[in-house]
DNA sequence: TTACTTTTTTAACATTTGTTAAATGGTATG
DNA sequence: CATACCATTTAACAAATGTTAAAAAAGTAA
């Protein structure tokens, strides 16, 4: 939980209370690869900070191919925001993808509720709403501007740990290219 | 002004000082097409609200190419983001795609120093950000799972009145294709 | 090690999209 | 009306990526 709070301290100063009312809302928990934290089709009161390992996010086409939105690694948040922000079910699958360690926070009493209660909060949240939106903005760009091979390193620099977890069809679904593609791209750089 | 005052009041509870504040930093401008607000490289200290007609975001890529990253049609906002949340010089150009009226409003004092006097604000700025990460995520997971021709058409369906002000690149540009490819894929629709 | 499963690579071919260039269409201006 | 300018469409060809299938490689468990 010293994590989170190293977290949160960076960015807010952090009362006793504040701190409180976190752990809370707050489980520790150690997950195995493969294990699915958020289901298509629930209801999203969950977010996750991801302690250690790698968690991803996806979703599925009507071709029951896999798409990846996210991929969570060390001191990183992910749920499904679409659904929480929207008030809807989930679209998304939050997963595994090595044996990890999250913090698991509830909103079930609302995200919004949190905040009344807790201003600064909403402060942290709104910094990191922020910095989300610069990267996801930088990722459009990215896609498109830069060719597939130019992309790829791009995110090879951006996620510097994630061959030790991703999977190439991981890679390539977040990519937005096949698997295959993927494999010739990685054989034209050696 | 009453019609950002409506919008935002649609958000939260309006009092006069917010209201007056509102003001103080807040100047109506009607805008020629082809007007140019931020350029690249510059301080951004403004943001705009669209009262009527359209303006676009795009940036220039290492070949000279445009990229497109967002239309703003009436009620909505647009500046360079990147630049404000990272405190860049910016990459972005905002330019008028047809005469428009816009409120521009001066964050020159620093866009947290507002949220420190008005909590308020940091509310309808972060449901605003967060309706903002919504859409941004889904235009991305609409890149990885649909054809071209499908983006164009969900395109359309987002932007009902746009081919009254956006010229063809605009829009390929927006889709990440040619305007020859879009070309094709208008002539495959008939 | 062996057997088995999963992941990655390779290959041949199809499809889509990009590139270049020219033709067409539309609009404003002298 | 004629011209010039700009945007859109069309076409031929090139390049990139997808598809399908199989082979190779890597990883896992007995």
């Amino acid at each position: 939980m010293e994590q989170l709070f190293d977290y949160i301290s960076k960015r807010i100063e952090l009362t006793t209370e504040i701190k409180d009312f976190t752990k809370s809302i707050s489980t520790i928990k150690k997950l195995k690869k493969g294990d699915v934290l958020i289901k298509e089709n629930q209801i999203v009161n969950k977010t996750y900070f991801v302690m250690d390992g790698c968690l991803r996010s996806y979703v599925f086409d009507n071709f029951g191919k896999e798409h990846t939105l996210q991929f969570a690694l060390k001191n990183n948040w992910i749920s499904d925001y679409i659904a929480i922000f929207n008030n809807e079910k989930s679209s998304q699958i939050v997963e595994c993808i090595a044996n990890s360690t999250v913090i698991e926070i509830s909103i079930s009493e609302g995200i919004d509720s949190i905040f009344l209660k807790f201003p600064k909060i909403e402060s942290i949240h709104r910094k990191n709403l922020e910095r989300n939106i610069v990267s996801l903005q930088k990722r459009i760009l990215n896609q498109l501007q830069l060719t597939s091979l130019d992309r790829y390193k791009y995110f090879l620099k951006q996620h510097p740990e994630i061959e030790k977890y991703a999977l190439n069809y991981h890679i390539a679904s977040y990519l937005g290219i096949t698997q295959q593609s993927l494999s010739r791209l990685r054989g034209s750089i050696k």
